[in-house]
Parts: structure tokens; C-alpha cells; sequence
RNA sequence: GGGCCCGUAGCUUAGCUCGGUUGGAGCGCCCGGCUGAUAACCGGGAGGUCAUGAGUCCAAAUCUCAUCGGGCCCA
């Protein structure tokens, strides 16, 4: 028994169809039936960037979940094994911290020490899963297909220990070292801050400035004996601190005297910095101060050692003429700036300021004294002055760092910490970088490839509580060890708890004992950058390498990544980092960086500015589809605005229109009882074997055996569009994709459906009608795959009602289905078409000139045109007379059938020159050949006719249509048609204004398209006529199975057709 | 303060790599038309300092520089 399509809804909710098709998915588990069905394929390694779970998704976070999708669907249906296809949740991290703080009214490091570490983090690990089952649910809703079961979670015990297996190796490479890090530090907190807490503290700040006198140790030559070098800071406090000063190589400075001091500046600052008359002595090269000793600033200090430098003056490439005095006071400890150069220069690097941000004992006058306390540079600065160091004071107004939390001023402060030597390994990250194939390419080069020009260490360590700890255990002895798994740390300390949590407190509570001395090891007392433990997933969510050594050696390098910008100095460095120096391979091939998702006043999207769109929201007011396929649409890197709106456009063009031809299709396959072809779809494999047999899949793929020219076209259009979304897919562009996609959409149902529409109603040509039926059903099908993987919901449904309710054995979803496969293109088919449609369009436009409505038919239409377009014309004769409602087509290379050239008179010029013969000029001119004047004129520049001489200024040369045709240009073409209408053609004329009306009153009457009605009418002479001599073309439109001029029962329903009255009575037959 | 990206009609955008007739679309608006798949479609119209300003060039939306605005990253 033949199965039959079924009617769809007169009304389709798509967000109800979705849910139902979620539903299916997961009643049939047709996602692990994707991912095993390909076990055996080429493999295609994702890797999932893991959000953070502890804030809302809103609705631009869809956006990258969709855009997966699209990826990983393609995939699957292109037979590869996507894996390892699971999602992940980044859990650590000072924000995670800093929520948990604002919960517990919990202020500083202290506070969580009396609060407990253990409480906190346990806190810490409840909150990172607040939001998760929000984002689980935005995820799958929006169809997001990724095994959220097997999350790998950065705080498992198994993730941390690969973490600290990857720090071993490191470790043992010496490119994990401790060191110190200038870091914007509150000492009021007592934690550093990382970079994105400061950027929230800029404020302008007017602070004091001094010009310091460092007195010379020698009587250098040329300076000679009383010799100063001048120094500017609007930091006094880093005075006691300084150890050199830093001056530019290439500098060229000036020896001033001012009474029996000399002063060394900056040549270009002299005028700037001097006060009052001067003599300028000399001058001398930057790099020919270099090494000059002078005496300590303060003398209650002296902060030199044994074999380092103090006091000394060297070079330093920062180092400008904008500003100050050209020298650069140097406190290592207290700027990053300072603490470089000053490991390069082997400098002393004693800390003068204690955690607390006080004075520590080796500053003896001001011991104890908080180094931002209110007023006390200028104690600094009076000081300085008294004991005859200070050149002058002023003010400054800069950009200084705040605590966001306390509003305390952060101090730049050499820490104890720990780093990944980055610096190190810069060319074997570029070389890697070179492997990587970055989308947008710019990236590359740009953003990313400048960064790693100037890659610097990775600071690593966190003195904080919620994160991965640091395995680096130390002794009194000075003995240090970096343990790099479970069983090594089990070793060391006798055995480790059962259920193990490498968290703090617990981690610190163990009895480490040292493998060398035998006694009490130490943590060091860090946690590391959540950054790294993200980086590291590549490895990590394998458990690598104490499981599944081999999974991960087949998954790495990873395909494919892809998220947003702001990763690119983020997760995509850090996995490359991390990928290099512990692997010494890219971590991935192909990345694809995306922008955000704006509101519709292109303003971020944020929970705080309270512009974030509730996702839920939308996909059960507009669908998921719609927001994908409106993603889809715009490049992936440029941000978008999100609107309502916006979307709802991609609905009505696209997911609507489509759903129009697949109901279309449904009711009248149905009502025509149209069975599909029967063949199976065949699996990757049989069509294998069929290949092997040398039968080549050439019956399968080629368009079904058609005579239709606008099947033909149909199905080479199909072919182009499916490989033009491979393509775009295959490139990381989308939009190129959808592009394909939104371009086939509309040829499906603007043109192919509605030139064909007829044949599908047809009575009279079964076999026509068969193979408009095969080609549209061919088009849907393959649609529906080709477009799974961006709208898998209605792909989805198409698919079920058009392939597996009806066929014998077909996969029991499309998402199961092999992506089609591109048949053979008819290139010139396709722009004989494109031709025709042109021709349709500047018809279109002619009869609009002359206001005649396309229901009225006409005689002719002419093209004029080149005789090679002609010949591709010809083909589509019956198209464009339907098309146009005009009864013949002519074609022609002679414009002059349909218009003329003409010529008039230029009374202005003809006046002035002609004077009293200017009546017969203008005759002359009126009564010559046109065509062959305006070309003397063109050629020659003149003209004789009837004895006078004519400039071009005297003759006006117009173009115009003949009189009884109207024409209309477009791309080249010329398009005439005839204007005239006789009595046959209005009465056909109104014979369609007939059946309009009478067609408008079947819908009002919601009858069924194949009930059929009889007809009363009355409407004057020549509507009764028109009924009457087109009777049969009525019925035949309408069903009627009568058609009588007269009145009918009951009432009339009034119409007007132009100025006549028409009044029609309907009734149904039977039923 | 530095780096990168973006700025084209009221809105969404193509074109920019590699300069070349009047810068294309779609939505919205106005007028007209078509319609028993279509809240769809078709024709016409209004709507553009191609962010601004310089420069290179016979010629600049396109190349260069600067400025402004937005975004991201880094200080």
C-alpha cells in the first residue's frame, strides 16, 4: 500500500515544531546515533572552549553555540568521526572568587583565612555551576548538538592532575621557574590584580612631581667636578628604592651650570626643565654616561650587594624625551619597566616597601609609614630639598590604577611568582603560528602574530585560594620539587586521602616530606591562572597521560576551534602556549575567531547595562532555526546587532518561504496521490559497492529524467547551491552558505514554483506534471539535507514527512542522512535563465509604463537583443508569454521595429542662424529620414538637407518607442510590448477578472482546492460576454461545473472591475 | 598610552584583496500591479557628504596618512 504525504498544518508553529523534533532527538538518541554511525570515519577534532558557568547566557552567547553546530553537523553528515565532541566548563579563577566574596560580605585575604579556605572553596565550587543548567538548556535548545554528560571540568581531580603533569614537564625544562613579577598589587587586599580588574580603575590623578639632583661619584669628564644628574618621578615614595638611572643610548644630553652645579639633562628638555639662567658647558651621548657611579639619594640607605650593580647609570631603550629630563629614575622592585631592565643590567633588586605597602627597616626614617598616606611625597619631597637633593617640585596629572573593590591605589610591586618562560620559546611559537590557519586571516599576522612578537613570561602563579595549586613543594633546606601526579605526591607524603581533592586546604594539609633531607616540604603557596588550566583542555579532558594516551595522540593536533575575539590573547594563546612548550606542536589547525552579538543599539550585550536578551524567550517566540540561519548570514567576525526584527526578516525570506514550498508541495502531492521513487536511500557504503561495480552512482545523482527546461534549470541551480554551501562551510564562511542557501530559497518559490504551478494542477499532461512533481520533490529533499546543518528543526521535519514516512528504508533521521552530494550543473541552462528572467522584469516594467496590469493580456512582446542572446532566449518562449500574458514572443536584433529614431527642430539654434527660413528648416527637418540625419550629424558634425547647412546644436535626436508598443531596458536588453487591445483580448481581459473574483470567494468561503462550485453572474454587456466566450477557461480555473449569465439565489457579491459592476452567486456541489 | 578590527540609505548589508562608466541588494516607507502555496511576490519612486579631512593618481568607497566614533585586546 502506497504511504501518502500528509497535509502539514494550516498554521505552523515553529518553536512547537522544534520542541517536538528536541524530543525525537533525544527519544532516539539520534545524536549518539550521529556519532557512532562515523566510528570509523576520517576523524575531526573539536575542542570545545569552556565558558564559565557563572553567569546568565543571553542571547548573543547563542550565536557560537550555533555556529558549532553548523560545523560539527556538516561533519557528521560528511561521514566524519567528530570527537571527542564534548562540552567543558572552565571552573576556576578570581571572578568565580569575587562572587563568592560578595555573597559572604567577605573583604580581603584575611577575612577568607578567618572564614575558611576550606568553607570558601566549597562555596567557590557550588557557585561555578549556578548557571549551568541555564546554559545546558540554551545549548540544546538551540540545537546545539555536544555530549553535555561528559563535560570536562576544570576542577575534577583528573583535570588537575594532567594540569600538573603538563607543569612537570615544564618544570624539568626550566621553562616553569620562579622569578619575581612587577604586578599592580593593592596592599590593602594583599592580592595582585589581574589585568582586565585593573582596566575597571583608571582615574586621572594630579599628584606631585619632583626633579632630583643625584650627585656624581666622580668628577666624570666632560661634567667635571659638582656634578648632578637631573631625575623625574611623580612617585617619590620609590625613591629609597632607586638603583640606577636609565638614559637613552642615542640621547644626546647637555652639561648645564647653574651657579657651581652642573646639571646632565636631556639636550631637548633643557629649556623645560631649567629654572632661571644657565650656561651650557658641553654636551655628550647617552651611551657615553653609561656606567657612571653617583652617590645613594638618601644617605641613611645603601642598598648595594655583593655582585650586583647599584647607583650606577645604564642604558634602557624606554627611555624618551617627552617627558622629564630625559633620565629615568630606576626602582626595580616598584615598575615593570624598571624590574626588566633591571634584571638585564644585574642591578640590586631589595624590596624597601613591605606587602603592607609600608616603609620596611632598611628606609629608617620612615619605618612603618604607609607609602600613599595623604601628604607624605611632599614630607619626601621637603626632605629631599633640605638635605639639597631636590631641583624642583610641580604637578602631574596621569592615568593611575585603583583597587575596583576598595579604591585603595595600586603600586606597581615586585612579587614572588612563578612563570612559564615564554620570552624563551618566541620563535617556536611564530613558527608554529605559521601552521595555523586563522579566520579572518588578518589575525594571523595582525592581533595574534604581534603579540607573540613581543611575547613576554607567563605569569602563572595567583596568591589566591580557588584554582589549581601550584605542585612545587620546598624545604628549609632550599630543596625544591615539582610533583607531576597523584602517585608521585602519594609517595611523598605517605599516602594520599581517599578521594583525593588536590584543592586547597587539603592539598596544604599533607605531610610532604623531602626525597633529598628528609624534611617538612612546603607548598608554595599559589594557585594557578584558571588561563592555563582552560589552555591546557587539549590534554586534559583526555586525563592524559594516565588514560587514554591513544585517544589523544589521534586528537591532537585539534581541527578545529572557535570563539570569540577576546580569546585571542586568551584561550587561543594560552592553548598554543602550552601546546608549544610542552608538545612542540600547534594546538590546532583551523580557528575561527568570532565578534559579539550587540543590542539593537549596537551597544554590548550585559547582565549590568540590562540589555541582555533572554535566549528562552526567543527561540519560543521566533525558533531556533530562524535565529541560526539569521546568524549564519553575516560574517561570523563581524559583530551584529540583535534584534527582534532583524531575525524576524531571515523568517519571512527564508525558513518561511520554504515552509510555503513544502506545503505547497504536500497538499497537492497528497491530493495527486504522487508517490516518491521507492529506491532507498542508499548508504555510503552500497553506494560504494555500486561504484566498485562501475555503476558510478550515475542514476542516483543525476537529476531525475526530466523534458521540463525549468526542472532542468531547478536541479543545475541544486547542484550549485549545495556546493556552494560546501565551499562556504569547507572555508569557515558561513555567510557564504547561508548566501547559497537564502539565493536557492527564493528561485525555488519565486520562480520555479510559480512559473510551474500550473503544471502541478495540470489535467491534461500527467507526464508533465509527473516530472514537476519528481523535480520539486528532488529539490525539497536534498534541501532539506543540505540545509540540516544550519536549520536542523525544519530540515529535520521536511525530512520525516518527505523521505522517512513515505519511503521503505531510509535513515531515520536526516541528521543521519550523507550530505548530498553536488549532481552535475547545466552552466549555460542556468544563464539562459537567468536571460529569461531579465526579459521577464523589463516586461514587467513596459507594460508598467503604459499602466496596462498584467492581467490583461497583450498581443506581443518583442526583445530586442544581440542574436546570441536570441538563440538562448528561444528556449524560453512559453515561460515568458506566461509570464507577461502575452500571446506571442518575437525576437530581434533590429530595434528599429519597435522604435524610431526622431528629429526636431532647435528653434533656439535654428532662429538665431535661419532668421526668416527658419519655417522651412524646420520642415526640412521634420519631413527628413531621422535615422539617417542624426547619423551625418554623429559622423560628419553637419549636415546639408534641402540647401541649408545644419550643426549638431540645430536638430534635437530623440529615441522613442513606436506608437503601439512600449518598451523598457534592462541589463542590455530592450523589451517592447505591443499596447494594443482588441476586442478577443479584453474580453480575455476580463475573463481573468472574472476568475479572480470568483477565486477570491472560494478562499472567503474557505473551500477545499478541490471542491467544485457552480456560478451565477451579471455584469453588464461585455462581462457577459467575457463569461460567456471564455466559459470553458472559467470553469476549468475555478471548477465550476456551471456557468450561467443571469441571477442566482440569495445575494450577490458586488465587485468592481474597473468601472464596471459585477455580480457573482457561488454555491458548492456536493458534499 | 600601544596594537588590531569595524564605520556604505532609517535598519541589515554587497562591493575594498587587485582603483576604472551612473555604489548594488533586502527590510521599512510611498504609488501601482499580481495572487487558491506564500503575513509571500512583481514594477516604479523617494532615500547615500561611501564616518571626517588631507594625500597619491588621468581616475579613490577601494591605496596612504591623520582625525572622530564603536568594539576587542594589552598597558
Amino acid at each position: 500500500m502506497p504511504k501518502t504525504f500528509a497535509e502539514p498544518p494550516p498554521k505552523v508553529s515553529f518553536p512547537q515544531l522544534e520542541r517536538e523534533i528536541l524530543e525525537f532527538w533525544a527519544r532516539e538518541g539520534i545524536f549518539e546515533k550521529a556519532r557512532r554511525r562515523n566510528a570509523r570515519g576520517p576523524r575531526f577534532v573539536f575542542l570545545e572552549g569552556p565558558p564559565t558557568a557563572n553567569g546568565m547566557p543571553h542571547i548573543g552567547h547563542a550565536r557560537g553555540r550555533a555556529a558549532k553546530d553548523a560545523f560539527l553537523r556538516y561533519r557528521l553528515m560528511s561521514g566524519y568521526y567528530v570527537t571527542p565532541y564534548i562540552a567543558g566548563w572552565d571552573c576556576h579563577g578570581l571572578p568565580v572568587e569575587i562572587e563568592v566574596e560578595k555573597a559572604n560580605n567577605i573583604a580581603s585575604k584575611n577575612d577568607i583565612a578567618a572564614f575558611g579556605v576550606g568553607k570558601f572553596n566549597a562555596l567557590c565550587k557550588e557557585s561555578v555551576f549556578r548557571y549551568e543548567a541555564l546554559w545546558r538548556q540554551m545549548s540544546e535548545r538551540i540545537g546545539f548538538w555536544i555530549d553535555l554528560d561528559h563535560a570536562y571540568v576544570t576542577l575534577e581531580p583528573k583535570y588537575i592532575e594532567s594540569v600538573w603533569w603538563s607543569l612537570k614537564q615544564l618544570y624539568e625544562s626550566k621553562m616553569l621557574e620562579r622569578g619575581h613579577y612587577v604586578v599592580p598589587y593593592c596592599t590593602r587586599c594583599g592580592t595582585p590584580l589581574s589585568s582586565h580588574e585593573v582596566a575597571q580603575g583608571y582615574e586621572d590623578v594630579k599628584e606631585l612631581s619632583v626633579t632630583l639632583k643625584f650627585r656624581l661619584a666622580e668628577p666624570y669628564a666632560p661634567v667635571g667636578a659638582n656634578g648632578f644628574i637631573l631625575a623625574w618621578t611623580t612617585t617619590p615614595w620609590t625613591l629609597p628604592g632607586n638603583v640606577a638611572l636609565a638614559v637613552g643610548e642615542e640621547i644626546m644630553y647637555a652639561i648645564v651650570q647653574q651657579g657651581s652645579e652642573r646639571y646632565v639633562l636631556a639636550n631637548d628638555l633643557v629649556e623645560k626643565v631649567i629654572v632661571g639662567d644657565y650656561d651650557l658647558v658641553g654636551t655628550i651621548k647617552g651611551k657615553d654616561m653609561v656606567g657612571w657611579k653617583y652617590e645613594p639619594l638618601f644617605d641613611f640607605m645603601d642598598l648595594r650587594e655583593p655582585g650586583k650593580r647599584a647607583y650606577e647609570v645604564i642604558a634602557a631603550d624606554f627611555v624618551t624625551t617627552t617627558e622629564g629630563t630625559g633620565v629615568v629614575h630606576t626602582a626595580v622592585m616598584y615598575g615593570e619597566d624598571d624590574y626588566k631592565v633591571g634584571m638585564k643590567a644585574g642591578l640590586a633588586a631589595k624590596h624597601t616597601v613591605d606587602t603592607e605597602g609600608k616603609f620596611n627597616d632598611l628606609v629608617k626614617p620612615w619605618v612603618g609609614r604607609y607609602v600613599k598616606e595623604k601628604g607624605f611625597d611632599l614630607e619626601i619631597a621637603t626632605w629631599l630639598y633640605d638635605n639639597g637633593r631636590l631641583y624642583a617640585k610641580g604637578s602631574y596629572t596621569h592615568t593611575y590604577p585603583f583597587c575596583w573593590r576598595c579604591d585603595s591605589p595600586l603600586l606597581y610591586y615586585a612579587l614572588d611568582s612563578w612563570f612559564v618562560r615564554m620570552s624563551r620559546i618566541r620563535d617556536e611559537m611564530l613558527a608554529n603560528n605559521e601552521q595555523i590557519n586563522w579566520v579572518p586571516g588578518h589575525l594571523k599576522r595582525g592581533r595574534f602574530g604581534n603579540f607573540l612578537e613581543e611575547l613576554k613570561d607567563w605569569a602563572v602563579s595567583r596568591n589566591r585560594f580557588w584554582g589549581t595549586p601550584l605542585p612545587v613543594w620546598r624545604c628549609a633546606q632550599g630543596h625544591e620539587i615539582c610533583v607531576g601526579s597523584f602517585e608521585e605526591l602519594g609517595k611523598l607524603c605517605g599516602g594520599l586521602p581517599k578521594g583525593f581533592d588536590p584543592h586547597r586546604p587539603t592539598v596544604d594539609e599533607l605531610k610532604v616530606k623531602c626525597p633529598q633531607c628528609g624534611e617538612q616540604m612546603v607548598r608554595e603557596p599559589y594557585v594557578i591562572d584558571c588561563w592555563y588550566d582552560a589552555g591546557s583542555a587539549f590534554f586534559a579532558q583526555f586525563h592524559y597521560p594516565f588514560e587514554n594516551r591513544e585517544e589523544f595522540e589521534k586528537s591532537f593536533p585539534v581541527d578545529f576551534i572557535t570563539e570569540a575575539i577576546d580569546q585571542t590573547r586568551g584561550w587561543f594563546y594560552t592553548l598554543l602556549a602550552i601546546g608549544v612548550s610542552v608538545f612542540h606542536k600547534p594546538t590546532y589547525r583551523n580557528v575561527l575567531t568570532q565578534e559579539h552579538v550587540l543590542d539593537d543599539q549596537g551597544q554590548k550585550m550585559s547582565k549590568s547595562r540590562g540589555n541582555a536578551i533572554n535566549p528562552q524567550e526567543v527561540f519560543d517566540s521566533i525558533g531556533a532555526d530562524t535565529v541560526r540561519l539569521f546568524y549564519y548570514s553575516i560574517p561570523l567576525w563581524n559583530s551584529l546587532r540583535f534584534s527582534r526584527e532583524n531575525a524576524l526578516e531571515t523568517y519571512r525570506r527564508d525558513i518561511n518561504t520554504l515552509w510555503n514550498v513544502y506545503s505547497f508541495f504536500m497538499n497537492n502531492a497528497g491530493i495527486d496521490g504522487f508517490e516518491p521513487p521507492d529506491a532507498k536511500e542508499l548508504t555510503r557504503l552500497e553506494l560504494a559497492a555500486q561504484k566498485a561495480r562501475g555503476m558510478d552512482g550515475q542514476d542516483i545523482q543525476s537529476p531525475e529524467q526530466t523534458l521540463n527546461e525549468l526542472d532542468k534549470w531547478l536541479l543545475s541551480r541544486l547542484s550549485g547551491t549545495i556546493q556552494g554551501i560546501k565551499d562556504g562551510i569547507e572555508a569557515y564562511e558561513l555567510h557564504r552558505s547561508a548566501g547559497a542557501i537564502s539565493d536557492f530559497i527564493d528561485d525555488l518559490s519565486n520562480w520555479y514554483l510559480r512559473r510551474s504551478r500550473r503544471r502541478f494542477w495540470s489535467e491534461t499532461d500527467p507526464e508533465d506534471k509527473a516530472q514537476a512533481y519528481g523535480a520539486l520533490y528532488k529539490a525539497l529533499t536534498e534541501l532539506s539535507k543540505a540545509m540540516a546543518p544550519f536549520t536542523p528543526f525544519q530540515s529535520e521535519y521536511m525530512y520525516q514527512n518527505l523521505v522517512h514516512k513515505v519511503k521503505s528504508v531510509t535513515p531515520e533521521s536526516v541528521h543521519l542522512c550523507d550530505y548530498p552530494v553536488p549532481g552535475p550543473r547545466d552552466e549555460r541552462l542556468e544563464k539562459e535563465m537567468a536571460l529569461a528572467i531579465s526579459v521577464a522584469v523589463a516586461g514587467r516594467n513596459a507594460r508598467q509604463k503604459v499602466n496596462i496590469k498584467l492581467r490583461q493580456p497583450l498581443q506581443q512582446v518583442i526583445v530586442a537583443c544581440s542574436a546570441e542572446d536570441a538563440a538562448l532566449l528561444g528556449r524560453f518562449a512559453d515561460i515568458l508569454k506566461e509570464e507577461l500574458n502575452i500571446k506571442e514572443l518575437t525576437l530581434t536584433s533590429d530595434p528599429t521595429v519597435v522604435s524610431e529614431t526622431r528629429a526636431k527642430p532647435n528653434f533656439k539654434s535654428i532662429g538665431a542662424k535661419f532668421k526668416k527660413d527658419s519655417k522651412a528648416v524646420a520642415d526640412a527637418i521634420a519631413g527628413a529620414d531621422a535615422t539617417a540625419l542624426a547619423s551625418a550629424l554623429k559622423a560628419d558634425g553637419k549636415a546639408a538637407l534641402g540647401g541649408f547647412d545644419l550643426s549638431p546644436d540645430d536638430v534635437i535626436i530623440e529615441s522613442a518607442d513606436k506608437a503601439g508598443y512600449s518598451g523598457s531596458e534592462w541589463k542590455g536588453l530592450k523589451v517592447y510590448v505591443t499596447t494594443e487591445i482588441d476586442e478577443k483580448l479584453m474580453y480575455e481581459g476580463l475573463s481573468r477578472e472574472i476568475v479572480r473574483r470568483v477565486q477570491m470567494m472560494r478562499k472567503e468561503m474557505a473551500l477545499s482546492y478541490d471542491r467544485h462550485v457552480e456560478i451565477w453572474l451579471s455584469g453588464g454587456d461585455e462581462l457577459d460576454k467575457a463569461a460567456q466566450t471564455f466559459a470553458d477557461y472559467i470553469r476549468q480555473e475555478t471548477l465550476a461545473d456551471s456557468i450561467i449569465v443571469g441571477k442566482g439565489e440569495g445575494d450577490a457579491k458586488e465587485w468592481d472591475v474597473g468601472d464596471r459592476k459585477l455580480s457573482v452567486w457561488l454555491r458548492p456541489v456536493g458534499q
